[in-house]
DNA sequence: CGGCCGTTTGATGGAACTCAATCTACGTGG
DNA sequence: CCACGTAGATTGAGTTCCATCAAACGGCCG
């Protein structure tokens, strides 16, 4: 299966989504928000967003598609050091003369905009709030990496993309994308595609994972987050409206 | 060997000479600082700094001593995210209601004093920079427990901690304070303590490292950069007068 | 139809873990 | 001043999880 043509269903209004659930959003916000989103960027998957080592580009949100950091050593071993989804902040640097210290690459087909005058109280609120979860995602990565088995990282993981989908506006029913190579999920848990595989295939078998067509669904959320010990992440999360499942 | 009677001999001056590499700091920020330094709170070997979930506390500077910040899980596995070492700053944090992500837990004796007033341009130039190497630091660990063997790894996370010393002027010649046990460093790399020991006979052997009463010293860094593909974090470090050796 | 990307399967090896015991340095109290 | 307790370091034997190597399979697109 490739993802090259993976066809996102995430638009604009998912990104806003995110941003509101940090931070209260005022119209006037939403407004600006929308206009810069006439601005965005497009970016083909597997294309490299930004280099390592790079000048950082302004703020930018990213609109719609996923994306990773990543880092390659020379001979070749690859970390993904996190995902990028809907919503998410790039480019969350106070100081001047910033450089990316990782490469950006998309997954699927990207949109981005520049974040409007942060004049506004709140856009400035949500994306602190954002660059919190980012160290949390990063905080979580480092543990998962260091003390999980395979077995235990990939729910884990799982876990993690459900709850980020969820904050978007994403989770469609208990089904959410996956728009990730078996590949792409071993350099990121630090495991061989071929681990990857059968790990799946265990989760499978134990009625835990659904896996089709680029998107997931976990059984028995609960209990795997007490498996792993799971702590989500501390925000006030809003319910969202819930959006019908489309098989 | 134990720390808890570890003699720290780093001084305000060394984490100082941190933030002044960050940041040209003017005259009155360093009289600030040491007036700041005065009102300085001490922490015991071993104690909890901050709590998991605990408000966080203002803006910290870490004056002297050493730090983790640690996630335990239900059934007793510990993960260590990462270190703070002398200069280091916390509560790098700018939306409200913020929360520790993470315990911060005392290695050596530890004094703790608060920001002076964030006034001075500089000194909030100094505090982005930080956090900035805070990130980079999260990322070097991800890619280190994804990617790298316990060798490797156990360099890669002596190369850092080498350059973080040399960069609050506590690198004495070619010798560095290492105040961590085994456990810790099984904790921070993601092994046991048993593996941990042997990986640090093999680094005896081979006359890498050479570790004796909680100081370390490296022979051949550049050969052991090249050997885990070590980037150094991108600051223009301004060249510190070089302290002594005494041992 | 053929090639390619991603997935799947099998066989084998090795890096790191587990369990268990011993050793060493140091601080403490008798 | 020595006996003892404890934290940390060290060593050995056996095991397991995950990597490696190699090949085959499946769907999609040109």
């Amino acid at each position: 299966m490739t993802f090259a043509s993976f066809t996102d269903t995430a638009t604009v209004a998912n990104a806003i989504t995110r941003l509101a659930a940090l931070a209260p959003l005022t119209e006037d916000d939403r407004r600006a928000l929308g206009e810069a989103a006439n601005m965005a960027a497009a970016f083909a998957p597997q294309s490299e967003i930004v280099s390592e080592g790079a000048p950082l580009p302004d703020k930018k949100i990213l609109l719609s598609g996923w994306a990773y950091r990543m880092r390659q050593m020379i001979d070749g071993r690859r970390q993904i050091l996190g995902l990028l989804m809907p919503g998410d902040l790039l480019g969350n640097c106070a100081h001047r003369d910033p450089v990316s210290a990782t490469a950006i690459i998309a997954v699927t087909q990207v949109r981005l905009c520049t974040v409007p005058s942060l004049g506004s109280e709140a856009l400035r609120e949500a994306y602190a709030m954002s660059g919190a979860l980012d160290e949390i995602a990063l905080l979580r990565q480092i543990a998962r990496l260091g003390r999980l088995s395979a077995y235990e990282r990939m729910i884990d993981l799982l876990l993690e993309i459900r709850e980020r989908s969820a904050l978007a506006n994403l989770l469609e029913g208990e089904r959410f994308a996956l728009p990730l190579t078996q590949e792409m999920l071993a350099d990121l848990l630090g495991l061989t595609t071929v681990h990857v595989n059968r790990t799946i295939q265990t989760l499978r078998q134990n009625e835990v994972l659904l896996l089709r067509r680029g998107y997931a669904r976990l059984s028995n959320v609960e209990g795997l987050m007490r498996l792993v010990d799971y702590r989500p992440a501390p925000l006030e999360v809003a319910p969202q409206p819930e959006r019908e499942p489309r098989a």
